[in-house]
RNA sequence: GGGGUGGUAGUUAAGUCGGUUAUAACGCCGGCCUGUCACGCCGGAGGCCGCGGGUUCGAGUCCCGUCCACCCCGCCA
């Protein structure tokens, strides 16, 4: 379907929209140009815009004035040319091009606009720099592949607001200034001009607010919205990023799985063409570390984790036999065919356990048979066939051994997976593997600051059958709360909300949030959910890693028109910038020193 | 805050053990070319080797510091 064009002097046809069908047929076009080919005689020029690239020709005995404009022709012009479809000879069709049976004979061009040199070419395998690509974004984005991932985005968010609308949430627009939260990463803060001293933060998500609208009673509430967090950058992550945020009132885990489930699949049919088969796998929290060694497991590739400790206790391997007696495990992950390995790369790989902080890395190869390695010979031959058949080795395996505490023990062997599958080449790119990971543990124990924190937050319920655990074991509480997990990336996450005020109460207690502190933080919450809150449950998809995914690219800075560099700077805009001193002054904002100066980088 | 990789022409890269005038491709400029589509051919210009300091007779190359970009750890409920 082409695009409208609407009334306009400057074009009656997109660039890439003409087919042999339009032969003879007179246009007007517009748009970029891409590359210039001069012959001497006949001139080509490739025009682009957003829906593509068409030939236009330039012929010197029939159209003479035209083809003169067009040797002085340069990349990334604007021109508006007026013409003639004329169909291609077969020989001469360009089937790279979806215009590519036709050409345009020109008659006349204008040039709109000039362009300097540019630092970079507009092309898909570009390979600027990143940061060149940043200061240059307006060219960047004029990339086909850039391009193409901002219309992604925008599809994917229009199927989704689509089928939200079709579950019957409502958008609804939350404050961007607010309040600061004691829990969670670091705020940004706005200063304000009109009460001295006191200071917006802007979200870092619209948790409390959305259940707000819950207690208001409307039911089911949906924003694509920005959200703010002061961390340190990562390639999924940066300051400021986008949710598809909702949540459903008279809801539960279930009732919020089914919407995204439908919503995602959606988006996916729409973005890749693809059906995903749903009801999406669901998988406890402990399954997932024990069998993946992570709560976000990628399992598009196998080398499964298996806890050996039993055997391990009863070979005479010393590191093991401590860890056991000490109430540690022994992990073991079968690498198919990992036999094969040097002992260079064996130890290439121990340094890289090392560096996840492995005490060390044992390894064991099965060759003909039989075991080697500098650790078999620790092994009686019946722990040798247990740990064989636990670990499901065959001829021309190696299984590696982690020892230690069970969940830093599951994260090394975690990594390391994921390592593995990255350096043998595991992981099928075009598979998209998603599924739900449950029961969270309720509460994490801060071991420097020697107290409890929400792994998800403070509003997260209890399991309805591990609420008595909040008095007795709070540790081994699960949470009924649920993440979206695409290919060994969080999408997603949410949970159930506590609704109930004595369990709210508990919660603070165990938090170490005082019943004033609660107050003075989240007051105005804990007045809603006094005055009939429905139950509630809700959750947010993580909009700018989706859309990575789908798109196929290495970073979120891909997916998004103006993102910022590790440092959080935007190198196009400047930001962040010094301001003058009377802004300072007027915020009541004095400064402990000033901002270092530029190291002379150009 | 910590670890790693990189920074040389407009761009992307090469540059050996420290040694003469710092290479190449693309781009740019000039010329030629009437069927290309990454057009082709000939010629030319273009460098604060990120920045500062040090070692040395001599530094793109070695050492120290620093800035920037990227990846990772910490951090991110």
């Amino acid at each position: 379907m082409p695009l409208p064009i609407g009334t306009t002097p400057y074009r009656t046809h997109h660039l890439g929209e003409l087919r042999d069908t339009d032969d003879g047929r007179n246009v007007v076009l517009s748009g970029w140009v891409h590359r210039v080919r001069d012959h001497g005689g006949v001139v080509f020029a490739d025009l682009r815009d957003r829906q593509g690239i068409t030939q236009v020709v330039f012929q010197p005995d029939t159209d003479a004035e035209a083809h003169r404009t067009a040797e002085s022709l340069k990349d990334e012009f604007v021109v508006r040319i007026e013409g003639t479809v004329r169909k291609r000879p077969a020989e001469m069709v360009n089937s790279k091009l979806a215009t590519g049976a036709i050409e345009i004979v020109g008659h006349k061009v204008e040039i709109l606009n000039r362009a300097r040199t540019l630092p970079f070419a507009i092309e898909d395998e570009s390979s600027a720099g990143e940061a060149l690509r940043l200061q240059y974004r307006f060219l960047d984005l004029r990339r086909p592949v850039m391009r193409d991932n901002i219309i992604l985005r925008h599809r994917l968010a229009q199927e989704m607001r689509r089928r939200l609308d079709a579950w019957g949430f409502l958008e609804i627009e939350t404050p961007m200034l607010t309040k600061s939260t004691p829990e969670g990463a670091r705020d940004f803060l706005v200063p304000s001009r009109l009460a001295p001293g006191k200071f917006f933060a802007l979200p870092q998500s619209p948790q409390i607010f959305k259940q707000v609208l819950m207690v208001s009673g409307l039911d089911r509430y949906y924003q694509i919205v920005r959200c703010f967090r002061d961390e340190d950058l990562r390639a999924d992550r940066q300051p400021e990023f986008t949710q598809v945020d909702l949540e459903m009132s008279f809801a539960g885990a279930d009732a919020v799985m089914e919407v995204v489930e439908d919503v995602v699949a959606s988006a996916i049919r729409v973005g890749r063409d693809v059906e995903v088969k749903r009801p999406f796998h669901r998988m406890t929290y402990a399954e997932a570390m024990s069998r993946f060694g992570s709560d976000k497991p990628d399992v598009r590739f196998g080398l499964e984790l298996r806890e050996v400790t039993a055997a391990a206790g009863r070979s005479e391997m010393k590191v093991f036999l401590e860890v056991v007696k000490g109430g540690g495990v022994v992990i073991g992950m079968r690498v198919p065919g990992g036999a094969a390995f040097s002992r260079t790369e064996m130890d290439a790989l121990s340094a890289v356990a090392v560096s996840f902080g492995a005490k060390g890395l044992g390894w064991i190869k099965k060759q003909q048979g039989a075991w080697t390695g500098q650790i078999a010979k620790f092994f009686p031959d019946a722990v040798r066939a247990e740990i064989d058949q636990s670990l499901e080795m065959g001829e021309g395996d190696l299984a590696v051994f982690v020892a230690g505490a069970k969940r830093a023990s599951q994260e090394i062997l975690g990594r390391l997976r994921l390592h593995l599958g990255e350096q043998m080449k595991l992981i099928p790119q075009d598979e998209l593997a998603l599924l739900w990971v449950t029961e969270f543990p309720l509460l994490d124990f801060d071991a420097e600051a020697r107290r409890w924190v929400a792994m998800h937050h403070p509003f997260t319920s209890p399991l309805d059958e591990d609420v008595p655990l909040l008095d007795t074991d709070p540790g081994a509480a699960r949470s009924d709360a649920y993440d979206l997990v695409l290919n060994g990336s969080e999408v997603g996450g949410g949970s159930v909300r506590i609704h109930a005020e004595p369990v709210q109460e508990r919660m603070f207690e165990l938090l170490g949030i005082g019943a004033e502190e609660a107050r003075e933080k989240f007051g105005f919450l804990l007045d809603a959910l006094s005055f009939g809150a429905p139950p509630h449950a809700g959750l947010a998809i993580g909009l700018d890693r989706l859309v990575t995914i789908l798109a196929g690219a290495q970073s979120i800075r891909d997916v998004i028109a103006f993102p910022k560099t590790q440092k959080g700077a935007c190198p196009l805009s400047g930001a962040p910038a010094e301001v003058a001193d009377a802004q300072l002054r007027e915020l009541n904002i004095r400064l402990a020193r000033t901002a270092p100066t530029d190291g002379g980088n150009k």
